[in-house]
DNA sequence: CGACGATTTGACAGGGCTCAAATCCTGTGG
DNA sequence: CCACAGGATTTGAGCCCTGTCAAATCGTCG
């Protein structure tokens, strides 16, 4: 199958990612590339893609729109663990254990390339370097997940959000998501509070208070950013744990 | 180097631990074993193995003690993100990002097999359930990561220290650390209250909470879990996260 | 016995939640 | 093009859960 121009531009986002965590040899890009474009799926806002308790045969790589990894109590409580960004993928191996802890819905629409487990076996055992990314993907997640803890645990509100904002601009920035200093943010108040432990309520009014100090504006479901660095001091930001560079 | 009944009895939570995750050959269990008693190594309480933005040459398996992983803020503010329990391995794969995004250190007196990285990238390189096995552990890391962050970003207090007691606990039953209802609680209760997000005046008052309605006596570095039902419901604890059971 | 850390208690303040309603927005159908 | 419906955002009021500060008590170890 030839690939479109289109559909080149679709999987950049993946490359750009798994080339800052291993350099991918031409052949493993090419390979990847077409077992992705053959995978190629869309999905609806609010789609859960796996829920918790299923079993995982494949692995999604997500290409486009803003998904999410969440918890939720029998009571309903909601809790966003983290997002998955274009470029990023869903449980590169969640299939070595039975079956989901969390489930994954999409906050946008998305397109995704989904992968049987066989193939992308056969594809990370034949290239280790980009076995070696994906598992450094793996890891990096894990990294996210902890320095969620202590946003959830140690942070007050207006901390909390603001790193919230601060880390999705630096995740969105190396998959060219960024424009200058805003981005898009496709997700309603109600996602946010459920991803910073808030309700909607405070995470409004919190939200107002960082527009009213002039570090962000927050409209049109576009976040400007007019003051990174203070910012970032408000929310005691350190971008290391996103491991942003190339490594070693 | 033979190795003695102590030396036995002391690897054995690290094989109780990775046989339920994959089963293991006699072979790569006596390869590890070998291992990790040619590098033991023995820590105090409080003591840091590693800290953030240290670079990881060696993955060290823990044989006894109890250690957590946590991060600082800058003004001192710390979370315990998760444990580290005998028969756990800290950063089994840490080492293919380029440095440390939190830090490990000891609660209690601890020992440990310290393994260099080219040494254990040989052992998982020739026996593929052991590799495996080191990756599910990971996995596994993610998932309870997980539940921490629905933990402290929607349960209350109650509920979450509930929470955490059912964690230790089902976390330390499968390495026999637990004898009936009750196992060793050795830690602070101002770690206990780096763990929950909560002040430790506050954890304070939870815990008296929970004794006062029967479900728990914690006393003398001693948790007896009176009604563990009881505790769960309180909790809202389903364990599945922690992967307890033989896998497919 | 003294010292120091851990636990406990008290008093008080405030950050964040809940409930409720108003307003704004967006998409849809007439 | 306008009316309307339903969701998203915003505002208000009141309360309570949890944090802070300070001091007392308990425990342990030298």
């Amino acid at each position: 199958m030839p690939l479109s121009t289109s559909d080149r531009s679709l999987v950049e986002p993946v490359f750009r990612r798994l080339n800052v965590l291993r350099p991918l040899s031409a052949e493993a890009r090419g390979l990847l590339e077409y077992a992705m474009v053959e995978g190629l799926q869309r999905a609806g806002p609010g789609e859960d893609l796996i829920s918790e308790g299923d079993p995982v045969n494949s692995v999604r790589v997500v290409l486009s729109g803003w998904l999410c990894r969440y918890k939720t109590l029998e009571d309903g409580r909601r809790q966003i663990v983290n997002f998955i960004f274009p470029g990023e993928t869903c449980d590169a191996h969640a299939f070595l254990l039975s079956v989901m802890d969390h489930s994954i819905a999409t906050l946008t629409p998305a397109v995704y390339a989904e992968i049987t487990r066989a193939r992308f076996e056969r594809l990370t055992w034949e290239d280790r370097a980009l076995a070696e990314a994906f598992w450094c993907e793996t890891l990096v997640n894990n990294a996210i997940q902890r320095e969620w803890a202590i946003n959830l645990g140690r942070r007050v509100a207006l901390e909390r959000v603001a790193h919230l904002f601060c880390e999705i601009f630096e995740r969105l920035r190396p998959v060219g998501m960024t424009d200058g200093r805003s981005c898009n943010m496709p997700i309603t108040q109600m996602d946010m509070a459920d991803a910073t432990g808030l309700s909607v309520v405070h995470l409004n009014r919190t939200v107002q208070e960082l527009r009213a100090s002039g570090l962000i504006v927050l409209r049109d479901r576009t976040l400007i950013i007019n003051d990174l660095d203070g910012l970032r001091d408000a929310a005691l930001f350190s971008p290391s744990y996103l491991q942003l560079y190339r490594l070693g």
